[in-house]
Order: structure tokens, then C-alpha cells, then sequence
DNA sequence: TTCACCGATCGAATCGATTCGATCAGTGAA
DNA sequence: TTCACTGATCGAATCGATTCGATCGGTGAA
């Protein structure tokens, strides 16, 4: 009946000491048999190893392996909002993709948290049993759990996170790929420009700009991309996104240009290549054209299959983003003091951006 | 030198026992104290709290106390394939963050881990400190660690995995779904089907479909969905697929349509609605009319942002699929014995079949 | 007043490994 | 023959908590 722990009734399961009574040596020479921590004799070993599958032990328990040596093999990897948002868009993916390689070539497995609803049950990033931490586009001010996670001695990494939290950062180039786009945006003769953001905090609301929201932030790389735009057109209003899909797009889209034309804008920022995508189907919605009624511009430089034109935009490797933070993680594990670094992003011309309908 | 642990020079990280004895108390009292389990008076409570805050202890030590409690809180993924390939994938998207969702509520990490490359030196399946695992799409006939795993007493979960493994098995109806979708094109008179698979294996290759790839295929959804379509087509053949996204489609349609018209299908069935568009797409290429030249049916029910019409699917529900792993996870860690469960699929009737080319 | 009982607290055992220092037996050089 | 050295092995301490059973006052009922 209702047994679930015992695999065969009674017959505890075996642990190391058990395999090194069998095999008749000490279980400090056992450990090493497995471990290959140290010198053993190959008969030694062979016993030892004869042992262990006649008492069905299958390795060293993991957990009190973590205890002793003080690390479980394990990094987080904390994501601003919950996995099946975060995951919709690519630039997560391919970070987290190039990450995981990195990670995996040393040995770590990625346990995913969310920065959501971390208030609630759920595996705190406390009590997370982690090596380090990565930080994929989240605030750090606004985390007092890093404090605890620095008190206890573990390592923090963040992408795209605030500069100067003593932790190290691999950043991407926001503020100035926004700056060339809207520069470009500037010298194709364009005045009124209006942006599609990113979701300001880790609730997804789609509604106007506000400047307090902006301040109050906890999404570095939205707030980033904001700056980087005004840097040409001071004060540029526009949208949060509820998301970074290209529904998310659509629906910003929507709002911002089915207004009467004497307020419409003549080109828009959007945040990213996706919401851009969205942006043009909304424009296409309202049988807008372009770029002859409408200039759009991303960022990222994904390759999006449905819009029928190439996207104006930055480009940047999210790929190597993950990978670096991971070799940064790889570093500080070993007791390195890995630098920060910044990956430059690239302008990709596109064909959906062109001069303001006159 | 070298030395990495210590964080600041010196002071050893304050422990449960140190907080106790600065508050007074014994550490099973501080325990207590700071677990819950168990009677404590206030005041004692609060004078442990405040030894805590004074000597910077930040909680118990995740790894201490899982090997004492025998529980790590996190449950393993296992995905197919590297994590940016299947990510791409928006089934397994919804499903996982079904799961993380789920496993949330209940205290529980979720930790990737990759059938792919087990061999190398990553965090492997065996010592892996989680307290269940769950398989996504992965064939159990196939995983020697699983055997491991039963005699480590760790719970099993299979999504859409082998039956009769002895493990809960959360499954959807691939077989009778491809069914219904090739009585469909069978109704409309086609007799000259092709498939497009997802791929068969951890190995991403395009090419044609072998019977002997199938009978040692380790992806048990491919291989079900083409026992589904081979129940109204016997001997069907086709492509399998290097990947789930539209390109993959594309690539394997092009081989299936870049032929003389006379070798060409009138029908494909593609097992996934990526699949699904990318077919669509090469027909394009190729000139050809969906559905008056080709009819294309896929699979998931997914929404296709990029394709301009609505595809003939069947759809399941990848949210419900990952959460009622979840529960019975959940179920399982509390001695529990969850059923195994079968979701159904829904017949959606699209734009994209008609009648077969006179 | 006595007794059973309950809540709070304590001590000690335990979870299952790793690792440091010591021991012991060979081996090659002096 | 002796000595220093090396490789293999062992014992014991340790990692940092949780938990079981026992103890100890204090309360309410008889």
C-alpha cells in the first residue's frame, strides 16, 4: 500500500558507507574510488565499484555531497516576468540558449526564477540552493534579496542590469542603438516621433507613458531605450507595451495611431523588432503604409519570417550576451574578477523607414 | 592566496548554533524559530530573530537543510534538445511555464536539464539534486539514467512519453488527432499524402523519412503522430524535419514540392502548425496555391501570426498539458499515486485544405 | 492538593557524504 | 642496511541544519 520513499519494502536504500563496509574499505577510500579526488589502487577501486552495484548504490547522494563541498552545481537565472511571457520573446531564448551552453560545458544546471510573485510560496531566490545568480534585464535596486545573496557569498552576474551594484554586468549597448536609430529617423526628416516601449515594470500593462512609471522602473533596458531616443528627441512620448510580442505591438500600435492624422506620428520607436512587427500590422490595420506613411523602427535584430520587408533596427548577439555572463558566472566561481562589458549593437537599414509623408 | 570562499577577510559566516547561542537558546529552539515547525513562545522568537540581524545571518543553508529533509525543492525538465532549439518551440513554451507555474505554488524550482549531450561533463541526470523529474517528449526506452533515478526513489513524470514505463504519464492524443486530420484530407479526396516530422531523434538532420529512424526514434510524438496519419495512409512517407520552426518547414517542404509536378503531393501533414506554415511558405516559393494546389494541415493549435490565413489544425492545450504535470508531481512527492492522463485535441477546421487539383 | 496535560525548550542523534592528517608498506637511492 | 619518499588506505572531524524523545514548569480539572 501507501509506501512511496522505500523502493523495496524495508531494504533502506545503500549509502557510500554501506558500499565501503562491502567492499572492506574505509569510506574515506570509497569516496575517492568515486569521486577520483585522490590516489586508489585499480583493484581497490574495482572492488569498491563491484560493491556498490551489488547493493544497488547508484553515486554519492547529491545533497550530501552540496553540504560538504558547499556547492550544489546549480545557478539561477532570475527572469523579470514569468516563464511563459519572458519566454515568448527570442532575445530571452537566445540568451538563456548561449547561457546554458556556457554553463553547461563547466558542469551548472540553470534553475529558473522568476522575478514575479516571488512574494509568494514559490522557491525563493533565498532559499534557492545556487552557486551564483545571473540577472537577465532585471533591476538590481529594486532586489533586496541580493543583499542576502551577497551576505551569504554568492555571486551575482547581471545582463543588462544597473551598473555599479558591484556586481558584474554584461551590457548591450541600449541607449546609443536607440540613439542611431532615432538619429537616423531625425535625418530622414522626421519630428514627431512616438515609442513603443518594453513593459516598464513586471506588470505587463499597455497603456500611456507616464514619467513617474519611467522613474520608477525595475526593466533597466526599457528605461535605457527611453534614454537613448530622447537623446534626439527630447521629451519623446508614446506607449508601454503589455509585452514584447507581436500582439503586444499591435495593440500599442493600435493606440498610438488610430487618432486623427493632424496627431498621428510620422515615425515610432518601438523597442524591439517584435513590437515593431506589430506596430506595421497595426498600421496595415488602419491602412497606413510602410514607410510611406509611417517610418518604424526595432531593436534586436532578430529575423521576424511574417512582416513581408526587412526591419529597419539595431542588431546585438543575444547569443553571446548569455554565453559571456555565463563565462563571467564560470569565472567568479573560481575565484576570478570577471570585468564588466558592454557588446556594441550594429544598424541594420532596413526598407521600413524612409522620409515623412510631406 | 587563491582562496574564494571567504567573502570578507576573516569572519566565517554565522550559523544557526552561533545564532542560537548569542540568543540564549538551543539550536533546535532557533530552528524553530525560524522554520515554524513547531511551538515557540513570541518572545523567544523575537530575540532569535534579532540575533540573526545581529551576526548577518541570513536564513538556513538551503543545502543543510535539504540534506536533512531529504528535499532539494527543485524538479528537473528534461527537454529533448538544447534549450535554444527547444524553446523555439512554443508548445513547449506553454508547456513549461504550465509546469513552473504549477510546481510554483508549491514551493518548487524548475531545473533544465538537456537529453541532448548528457555525456559531457554538465550537471548529469543521476546527480542532479532534484526531487522529481519530468520528461518532456522525451522516450524513456531510451534513458538509462531513468533506472538510476527509480532506485534513487526520485519520481518520474513523462509528458507524452512511453506508456507502461511505470510512470505517470501525462499524454495528448497525437495519434488520434493525426488521425482525424488525415480522414479530413482523405474526405477531400486526397490519395497522395506526405508528412513533415519533427525530428525523430536528439539529433536535428533533414532528410527523408527511414523506417529504420522511425522504429529507433526517441521522440515518441513524432513517432505517434505518423502512426496517426498511417492509419488512414498506410506506408505514408515524407521529410522529418530538422527542427519545429518555420524555417525547418520551409526547408523540408521545399524538398517535398521542388519536385516534377507529377512526383509532387497533393496533401502534406506537418506535426506542427510551425511546420505547418513553413510548408506553406516553400509552396509559395514555389509558386503553388494553398489550398487550390496543395492542401497543408498541422498540428497544436497554436496561433500563426504570419500566415494570412487560418491553418486546418487540431489544437491541445501545452498550458494544461505542463500543469497537470505539475500536480502530478506534486501528487507524487506527497506519496500520492497519480493517474496517468490522456488531454484530447480538437479538430479546427482552417483555410488552408480543400480538394485535391483535378 | 494532586494529577494529568500541554506548551516551550533542550540534548543528542542524524542526514551522507568529503577531506585532512596520520599510518603503513613498498621502492629506489645512498 | 638505512633513509627518505611516495602511493594507498584509514579514522575522525566536519559541513549546517532538522527532529525525536525527554525534561520542566505552569494550568485546569478532579
Amino acid at each position: 500500500m501507501g509506501r512511496q520513499r522505500e523502493h523495496d519494502a524495508g531494504e533502506a536504500r545503500a549509502t557510500l558507507s554501506d558500499v565501503a563496509a562491502r567492499a572492506g574499505v574505509s569510506p574515506s577510500t570509497a569516496s575517492i574510488a568515486f569521486s577520483g579526488q585522490g590516489p586508489v589502487s585499480d583493484s581497490t577501486k574495482a572492488r569498491v565499484l563491484a560493491a556498490a552495484v551489488e547493493l544497488g548504490y547508484t553515486g554519492p547522494d547529491p545533497l550530501a555531497r552540496s553540504l560538504r563541498t558547499g556547492r550544489s552545481g546549480i545557478v539561477g537565472a532570475l527572469i523579470p516576468r514569468r516563464i511563459g511571457t519572458s519566454f515568448r520573446d527570442p532575445v530571452v531564448i537566445q540568451t538563456l540558449d548561449g547561457l546554458a551552453e556556457e554553463l553547461g560545458g563547466s558542469g551548472s544546471g540553470l534553475l529558473l526564477l522568476s522575478e514575479r510573485e516571488r512574494e509568494t510560496d514559490r522557491l525563493s531566490l533565498e532559499a534557492a540552493p545556487i552557486d551564483a545568480l545571473v540577472l537577465l534585464g532585471c533591476g538590481t535596486a529594486s532586489l533586496p534579496a541580493l543583499d542576502v545573496l551577497r551576505r551569504r557569498g554568492i555571486p551575482v552576474v547581471t545582463i543588462e542590469g544597473d551598473e555599479g551594484a558591484g556586481v558584474a554586468n554584461i551590457d548591450v549597448d541600449n541607449r546609443r542603438g536607440t540613439r542611431v536609430l532615432a538619429e537616423h529617423l531625425r535625418d530622414l526628416g522626421h519630428r514627431d516621433v512616438a515609442l513603443v516601449t518594453l513593459p516598464l515594470t513586471t506588470e505587463d500593462r499597455l497603456g500611456p507613458l507616464s514619467e513617474d512609471e519611467i522613474a520608477s522602473a525595475t526593466a533597466t533596458i526599457a528605461v535605457r531605450r527611453i534614454a537613448g531616443a530622447r537623446d534626439v528627441f527630447p521629451g519623446a512620448a508614446g506607449i508601454s507595451a503589455s509585452g514584447s510580442t507581436i500582439a503586444d505591438g499591435r495593440a500599442a500600435g493600435r493606440l498610438l495611431l488610430d487618432v486623427p492624422e493632424s496627431d498621428r506620428p510620422t515615425a515610432i520607436i518601438a523597442q524591439s523588432d517584435l513590437l515593431a512587427a506589430g506596430v506595421i500590422f497595426a498600421a496595415h490595420d488602419l491602412g497606413l503604409a510602410v514607410p510611406d506613411d509611417l517610418s518604424v523602427v526595432g531593436f534586436d535584430g532578430i529575423r521576424v519570417d511574417e512582416l513581408p520587408m526587412r526591419l529597419t533596427t539595431v542588431a546585438q548577439s543575444a547569443q553571446d550576451k548569455g554565453a559571456a555572463a555565463g563565462r563571467a558566472v564560470t569565472e567568479l566561481l573560481d575565484g576570478g574578477h570577471p570585468e564588466s562589458r558592454c557588446f556594441p549593437v550594429t544598424f541594420q537599414a532596413g526598407a521600413t523607414t524612409g522620409p515623412p509623408a510631406s
